[in-house]
RNA sequence: GGUCUCGUAGCUCAGCUGGAUAGAGCAGCAGCCUUCUAAGCUGCGGGUCGUGGGUUCGAAUCCCGCCGGGAUCACCA
């Protein structure tokens, strides 16, 4: 884009007028704000010291050199410390014309392009998904997306934690209380189903233990815990009638999983399950041990001692010999290492594990895996309700599918109320309604910094008017609409007039500024590694065109070359929303 | 207690690699649909950017202290 032009040319007045070398991606260039005139904004505070001049004499210096050196520059003031800058009209349109298709944004030729594998979702088979995976889904899949679009290859993994006590106390529950049920017969969705058993394991265990006057129910000795405790050990044993039921049941949940997935869509690359996995790791922390970066105790159990780092004592091995969850992300992490060659590799984990993580990669590396400092747990914050965290337990979730059913239904409820694409087929107006639920939703959590915990009112639920996904969604209808009527009317659009020398309403210029900031947006985007940026561009994005444009009047325009130009920006508009929502997983209808 | 993290309008959030008068949406009030889609637009009201220092031409943004919320520190995953 021709900031970069501006930078450059900046950085060579700087040199030549003060022999100093400064970088030019350093140098401050910005949309001049609408109070001030002017098009965009140098600040020259930095080359204050180095010009020895006040900073307005160093500002009119530069602005001076600028102005002969670009021909496009029309004019320019000082305030201060800044240089507005108002280019021709001439310079403006020819922007467009000399920008590259959107399309191309999305695979940009990136010389540091690097191979980056990224786990998301790795839910437990135990109880269906909830708001909560939601977010992890839509940021991985978004983050990859956002990655793709800066010219990176990534692929997409997934762990299902398929085995262990959870799943095992599903199973107890099933074979005393399933009676051969199966998610056909019950109704529901296999995950749904199995989730009912979890939660039934749950209460009954509670039950036992205050019977039985125990304490904690969770580890503690009720009968209900040793069943589950005994079924584990003979899952590891492989016992075959524990092997077909753990498959059953397993089986349903992960089908269940597919179709929230699909809906979703998400979708992984590579799959794994913990039940082939869970061993690996043990001889990479017996080789550490007998290289002598590990510690093991008399009772035979192994750890690693990071209390020099600020971290603790934490066990790789227990006693009996076998692995914890430490010792199988120690394995995954270099079988994926080496299978991908990945010169990255994230996690999209909520922050509750923040402290596995760190304990992770200085294991890895007191291990001898320098890689280890490419490793990035994206950490992001829960979905909180009002009373506060989510418990599965305590059934205060929002399930994932309720949740999208909910949505498509409020979506179908206003466009009804509305009467809009009333017209459309009935499997259309199904397909639209969700488009726009799903997009209100990822939008709705995609916008928010992935940092931060983020509140979810049930009761206020997902709005579908202002700075939402709909809003959006609508201005693409919008434009759709005016670019349909205009080539009905004999209207096209030509690409070729827009080098007519019209000038720009300051609205259109700033329209024209921010369409041409994609690619900075998305590497920014990148760089950050925030969905966010991307959805609150594409607000401004929009809102600037709605709000031009409820105004001013894109076909009955009289001058064909004005109407050409809004025409082209209508259109360039269309296209950069559609390839930004979609690095969200947003659709983008032509009709709403 | 240690470590990490968050605190911006009544509510939900942007802005944070320091830049000009801190922005949106929702909620409230007042307007705009025989004219390209009103899921929209325009206007009004609403702020000691938790707090006290520091760094400098300049701090919501960077550093330190304090206050408040959250997470985490298992032979669970």
């Amino acid at each position: 884009m021709f900031t970069q032009l501006l930078a450059q040319a900046t950085s060579d007045i700087a040199s030549q007028l003060w022999n100093q070398q400064v970088a030019p991606a350093s140098i401050q260039i910005e949309k001049t704000p609408s109070h001030f005139e002017g098009d965009v904004t140098i600040v020259v505070f930095p080359f204050v010291k180095m010009a020895r001049l006040k900073p307005e004499d160093t500002a009119q210096a530069i602005g001076a050199a600028l102005a002969e050196k670009i021909s496009g520059i029309d004019r320019f003031n000082v305030v201060k410390g800044f240089l507005n800058i108002t280019f021709t009209p001439a310079f403006w349109l020819s922007q467009m014309s000399e920008a590259a298709p959107v399309a191309e944004y999305s695979r940009p030729e990136g010389n540091d392009a690097k191979t980056i594998v990224l786990e998301y979702s790795s839910p437990n088979t135990n109880k269906p998904l909830h708001l909560g995976h939601i977010r992890n889904n839509l940021l991985g899949w978004s983050l990859a997306e956002v990655y793709k679009a800066a010219g990176h290859n990534v692929i997409k993994a997934n762990l299902i934690n398929d085995r262990g006590i959870h799943i095992c106390k599903t199973m107890v529950a099933y074979n005393m209380w399933g009676n051969n049920e199966t998610p056909e017969s019950a109704g529901v969705k296999g995950d749904h189903l199995i989730g009912k058993y979890y939660v039934l394991f749950d209460k009954a265990n509670k039950e036992e233990a205050a019977e039985l006057g125990i304490e904690k129910p969770e580890d503690g000795d009720t009968p209900l815990m040793k069943d589950a405790r005994a079924m584990l050990r003979d899952w590891e044993k492989g016992e075959p009638h524990v092997m077909a039921l753990w498959n059953k049941l397993n089986s349903w949940v992960i089908d269940g999983f597919n179709d929230t997935y699909a809906r979703l869509g998400v979708d992984f690359d590579k799959v794994y399950r913990e039940s082939e996995t869970y061993l690996s790791g043990k001889d990479i922390v017996q080789k550490g041990l007998a290289e002598g970066h590990l510690q093991q105790d008399p009772d035979g159990s192994v750890w690693i001692d990071l209390t020099d780092e600020g971290l603790d004592r934490k066990i790789l091995l227990r006693s009996d010999g076998t692995t914890v969850y430490m010792t199988q992300d120690i394995g995954t992490a270099v079988a994926r290492h080496n299978d991908f060659g990945a010169d990255k590799m994230v996690y999209v984990v909520g922050n509750e594990q923040i402290y596995h993580f760190d304990v992770l990669k200085k294991t890895l590396k007191r291990l001898g895996y320098d890689w280890a400092d490419n490793i990035l747990h994206y950490s992001y914050g829960m979905v909180e309700l009002p009373e506060g965290k989510m418990k599965s337990r305590e059934g205060t979730v929002v399930d994932a599918d309720d949740l999208l059913d909910e949505m498509k239904q409020t979506a179908a409820d206003i466009s009804k109320e509305a009467g809009k694409a009333q017209d459309l087929p009935a499997v259309e107006q199904d397909r639209l309604h969700e488009m726009i639920g799903q997009g209100a939703l990822k939008y709705f959590i995609l916008r928010v910094d992935p940092k931060k915990n983020m509140l979810f009112n049930p009761s206020e639920s997902i709005d579908f008017n202002g700075n939402t996904g709909p809003f959006i969604q609508y201005t693409h209808a919008r434009i759709c609409s005016v670019l349909n009527k205009g080539s009905e009317a004999g209207i096209a659009v030509d690409a070729l007039k827009w080098f007519a020398d019209a000038e720009l309403k300051p609205q259109e210029k700033e329209l024209l500024y921010q369409l041409l900031t994609l690619p900075q947006m998305t590497e920014k985007a990148a760089n950050n590694e925030s969905p966010a940026v991307v959805a609150n561009y594409s607000f401004e994005l929009a809102q600037m065109f709605n709000s031009m444009y409820q105004e001013i009047s894109i076909l009955r325009e009289p001058d064909e070359t004005l109407r050409n130009n809004r025409l082209l920006l209508a259109k360039r508009t269309a296209e950069t929303l559609k390839f930004a929502m979609g690095l969200l997983g947003v659709g983008m209808p032509e009709k709403m």
